[in-house]
DNA sequence: TCTAAATTATACCAGTTGGTATAATTTGCT
DNA sequence: AGCAAATTATACCAACTGGTATAATTTAGA
């Protein structure tokens, strides 16, 4: 983490992100105006323009800025604890509670992105692809590291797990958002707990 | 089934909604403009405004039609079987195709509209939240009639199976969707079928 | 077949969309 | 402090948005 000297528009590119991002998650690409971005930010659409080449650009580091956000709060708890089965928990624990967490409140991004984009924005589309890669990969790994490290039994399926673990939560957080309610997440996120528990050795 | 005499308007109705279904699946509510209505159908704004409010109402019709597709093609499948595990089988087995049936090709419209919708469309919102409530209803259903049957385990329960089989589709289904390939989907619903072969008594 | 009513097309509206020159203002280096 | 360069604001554009009177055409019953 090296703290390159920002200039005034590194700045402010940043600042545009941070405050449009809630609004892309929330009204989608489509749904979000140049006008939310000006209203959102306090700018006016020549000094967004001056910092990105159109309304795709800011779009696809709304994305990305959060995910990473995501990414990051699962991350810090995931290293937190040690033993795999632990980590693996941080998933229902963490989205059991997704109404509640301020920067999913808008929804799932990927989930959000990948209804929206895949039949309409290729690089979108790609974005949320790509961010399934990654979060697949990450749960496959902890997966096997708990088989290496004797924690997790030896005839686990890295790939079954991520597939299942994923489906159960990107499926309950949307019931969740749009019910209101969240029973059907609370009952998933038990499952999913207890399907966890169940590869302890 | 009453054939009532439908007037020209009635038909054009339908004709409207059935041919702007699929777009407003695929592009979303935001991303759908009338332009698009009137390409989809052949017709001009003076018609479509002849038989709908306003762009809202054709929406929330074209909604419903699009739901209502998939529920008249799960419903066969599942009268034509008996038992209630055939019968509860058929929601991985056609999912486990959802890529190559025609109308689930945009994908699934609870799904799309449900996460479009949560922030920015109160009527559509419930439209896909009441969609969810029956669908968690003919799944609990299914599962009690098993129960009394004798055909599936006494000490199963209802609800946390209609959620976790819910949210195991919507998931993977969105995953199958954005990433354009089957594997994550093939693997969840193998899970799910096991899931379901399981409450066999 | 005629005709009143129902339906569809035309032509228009004001407001908004994403985007862009260009002018005004800040930056930050010397 | 002065000044060139980087940044932001203003004012504008054509295209498109959802929507609506009104005119033209169909429909279907007598």
């Amino acid at each position: 983490m090296h703290n390159e000297p920002t200039s005034k528009a590194e700045r402010t590119r940043q600042f545009i992100i941070e405050k449009t991002a809630a609004v892309f998650n929330e009204k989608g690409y489509a749904g979000t105006s140049l006008n939310d971005l000006t209203r959102a930010t306090g700018l006016t659409k020549g000094s967004i323009y001056g910092n990105f080449e159109n309304k795709d650009e800011v779009a696809l580091a709304a994305f990305d800025y959060n995910f990473n956000r995501v990414t990051a709060y699962i991350k810090a708890r995931i290293l937190a604890a040690d033993h795999s089965i632990e980590r693996l928990l941080v998933y229902p624990a963490v989205y059991r509670n997704c109404l509640k967490i301020p920067f999913l409140q808008t929804g799932c991004p990927i989930l959000n992105t990948a209804t929206e984009a895949d039949d309409t924005h290729p690089l979108l589309k790609e974005k949320a692809a790509n961010a399934l890669s990654f979060w697949k990969k990450s749960v496959e790994n902890q997966v096997k590291r708990g088989m290496e490290r004797g924690e997790i039994k030896a005839d686990t399926n890295p790939a079954q797990i991520a597939a299942v673990l994923m489906s159960l939560v990107e499926g309950a957080f949307m019931q969740a958002k749009v019910t209101g309610r969240n029973t059907e997440l609370r009952i998933a996120m038990d499952f999913l707990e207890k399907m966890i528990l169940d590869l302890k050795v």
